[in-house]
DNA sequence: AGCACTAACGCAACCCGGAT
DNA sequence: ATCCGGGTTGCGTTAGTGCT
């Protein structure tokens, strides 16, 4: 992973007395001035990582400052970060942690019991950071950021569509849904590739690409497999039609047909973004596939509860088998801060979720079951490539959910999901 | 030809960030 | 504020290579 300055910082912040800390919110000088000593924090002996120190290192790199706009970018982290700290010492503990343990790669031996592959997730514990207290205390803390109180919530995990539809019992449900998005993406290859279209004239199979249907499997396969030459740098590579962007990645060599291509009026990206779109109220038919396998009762009865499980963490205490020899406790912790031109700092109340007032939420609605609604007022009111849901639980909104493209149409759309507003009001009700 | 090993590739999952 | 892609890493699969 690349180094996430604010998990540094956080690590560094941890040492620092509260009344520096709160300082920091009022005074910029003060606030400059715990730079250095969160730096001087996260070089020393209290600050571990596994041999190597492969992440701690990384850690220090990340959060150097060449220059101002790199200071810029590491202040505002780092008072999301002492927002955080300031969090943790309200909810958590007032104390000062004997040490703290970075997880970016490998674990450190003292904290590697707590490591967790589960639900499809090689690190199911996904503290970022874990603090320790003596005797036997640890805390993890899964560490997001944000840079206004107002700010939305960065998504607590992207999850592609592919990994709930695992295993042999669906394998025809995956090959239906494989034929669904070939044929689709086939259709908006052929519209391209035809007179008027973006990338009319770059490409061809070994049939008439106009005589192609891509309703057609196989048809909808020899579109779906073509490829092109794109350069990059000085490398020419060959990709996906589907994932090309423009023309104007296209090598030169990599062109079938130049002399009569009408120059295109939209780069082929954003041709293919508008297909993904919903409009006049109506579910786009590629989405609309999705949405028919979610709802097929084999995946439907797991999928939300996947979904819960792996967001929600609400299997990690019970998977641990640590409980002789530690606590662990373990928070959803959402710093809050940045840094103006100035480098003045404004400095939020962090959210602190603690599992257990998760555990207990879901609890209150256990016997309820769940289910993935599509939320055709999110979906339908904008103009955006992806779709939305809401995972309900009986009657309550728990997860807030969108299913997009990431880049590459070869690859699953990913769902992102975070917290409603409704299940936050519960988590809190539940102290 | 058939097998074992390795290199290359593609995808998913982390982290958001740039563009508009 | 919203949209959607980037950088990076690790893993699983596929393609390629060399050996018997």
């Amino acid at each position: 992973m690349a180094y996430e300055p604010s998990e540094g910082l956080y690590a560094g912040a941890a040492f620092l007395p509260t009344v520096e800390l709160m300082n920091a919110k009022t005074d910029p000088a003060v606030f400059d001035s715990l730079y250095a000593k969160i730096l001087q924090n996260l070089q020393g002996n209290n600050v571990l990582d596994a041999a190597g120190n492969v992440t701690k290192n990384g850690m220090i790199s990340a959060i150097q400052l060449p220059n101002d706009a790199a200071k810029k970018k590491v202040y505002a982290d780092m008072a999301a970060a002492i927002s955080a700290v300031l969090g943790t010492r309200k909810d958590v503990n007032p104390g000062i942690p004997a040490r703290v343990y970075l997880t970016g790669n490998k674990w450190h031996k003292d904290v590697e019991k707590f490591k967790i592959n589960a639900y499809g997730m090689a690190d199911y514990n996904s503290s970022d950071v874990i603090l320790f207290f003596p005797p036997k205390t640890y805390v993890g803390i899964s560490l997001k950021k944000k840079p206004m109180t107002t700010a939305a919530s960065p998504t607590l995990i992207n999850n592609a569509f592919s990994k709930f539809i695992e295993g042999p019992n669906l394998t025809q449900v995956r090959s239906q849904l494989n034929d669904h998005r070939i044929k689709f993406f086939a259709g908006v290859i052929k519209e391209a590739c035809v007179p008027g279209g973006p990338l009319q004239g770059i490409a061809s199979t070994k049939k008439d690409i106009a005589k192609l249907n891509p309703n057609n499997i196989q048809d909808a396969k020899l579109l779906w497999d073509m490829k092109v030459d794109r350069q990059k740098g000085n490398k020419i590579e060959k990709i996906a039609l589907i994932n090309l962007k423009g023309e104007n990645e296209l090598s030169r060599d990599g062109l079938i047909k130049k002399a009569q291509a009408a120059p295109s009026q939209m780069s082929f990206r954003n041709f293919v973004n508008d297909k993904l779109k919903s409009t006049g109220g109506r579910l786009n038919p590629l989405y609309s596939g999705f949405l028919e396998i979610m709802n097929k009762p084999a995946v439907s009865n797991t999928l939300a509860d996947a979904l819960l499980t792996r967001v929600l963490k609400l299997n990690l205490l019970d998977e641990l088998n640590t409980w002789k020899q530690a606590e662990f406790g373990f928070f959803l912790t959402e710093g809050v801060g940045t840094v103006d031109n100035n480098l003045k700092p404004s400095i939020g109340n962090a959210n602190m979720v603690n599992i257990h007032s998760v555990m207990i939420a879901m609890a209150t609605l256990s016997k309820q079951p769940a289910r993935m609604e599509l939320d055709k007022q999110k979906t339908f009111a904008r103009d955006a490539a992806k779709v939305f849901f809401t995972l309900y639980k009986g009657k309550t909104p728990v997860l807030e959910i969108e299913l997009r493209y990431k880049g590459s149409f070869t690859a699953m759309p990913q769902f992102f999901a975070g917290i409603t507003p409704e299940f936050k009001k519960l988590i809190r009700s539940g102290f």
